[in-house]
DNA sequence: GCTACTATGTATAACTT
DNA sequence: TAAGTTATACATAGTAG
């Protein structure tokens, strides 16, 4: 007798209660490797899927191999220069930004003392980040920004970024 | 009017009219990734999807970065031994101070004229950053973007960004 | 933890613009 | 051609065992 409030919505933040979260977590990723193999099937399409768990279990789904996926986009991100993963995953990125910033303004800005202790603690999280990307990682980012790039500047305005390299 | 069959059962297998399984491809893709993405909001997982299209165009979701989760496939046991273990931890880090803006957003409440005329401009300013750019600078851009601080600074002192592309 | 069940939310196949 | 609409199939939240 299933008496049930059946599939109720829930807000996309992370689950609390721990048991919930470790069933969610088996469910979804069940169902993740499933329409990941059926984009395979249904497109033609080539997919890696890996997924760890919070307690670092490992899963994986791979059409044909996650490896030679794995190595098809190693090869195509450092040999072709071809945009589209990297534009792909910036406006992802972005998007994730806007919505972030938009659900933010719709609820109201944050009180001011609190900004300013959060930036506090992305900046130390950032400048951490940075001391530890590896020397390739780093190589680029000093290249490109040794490019005379006017119109990115705007995004690059703190002088934190630069003693990164000095 | 939407005279519509709606949502047909389909079999799985593979989509022989070139332009619906394009359509298709594209649908399910998404769909794939923002199921990815819910999956480490709700669950705290680490995860990578790479599709390659038919065509082979690459597309990739990674949370906290998609080399990152392979890195960590490939080998795990080095993982505490060098930076990946430093990121690990400061990607749980950034989960959690993520989890803290959550709760304080709900705090506040204020919305400005303003912020909607921001919300506008800066929509436009990325959707045309991401035509105008070159490799070099998506490169430049893709660094900036991995780091908090720029997707935060914005919310502050976005007007120094408008007048960029106007 | 895993499976089964049910009610419901969500993704999406077919269609339209 | 991509973006929007509608109807439906499918995934899954909640629950029980």
């Amino acid at each position: 007798m299933g008496k049930s409030k059946g599939h109720q919505k829930i807000e996309i933040k992370r689950i609390q209660n721990e048991d919930h979260r470790q069933v969610m977590f088996s469910k979804r990723r069940k169902g993740l490797s499933k329409k990941a193999g059926e984009l395979c099937i249904l497109c033609g399409a080539e997919t890696a899927l890996i997924v760890f768990s919070p307690a670092s279990k490992v899963f994986s789904f791979g059409h044909p191999f996650v490896n030679y996926v794995i190595n098809r986009y190693i090869d195509k991100s450092s040999a072709t220069q071809n945009n589209d993963g990297v534009i792909h995953e910036l406006s992802r990125r972005l998007t994730e930004v806007n919505e972030e910033v938009e659900a933010e303004k719709k609820k109201g800005l944050m009180i001011l003392d609190e900004v300013k202790k959060e930036k506090v603690l992305r900046q130390f999280w950032w400048e951490e980040l940075i001391d530890k990307l590896d020397v390739n990682e780093l190589k680029q980012l000093k290249v490109a920004m040794e490019e005379p790039v006017s119109k990115f500047e705007p995004i690059i305005t703190s002088t934190r970024y630069l003693h990164a390299f000095t």
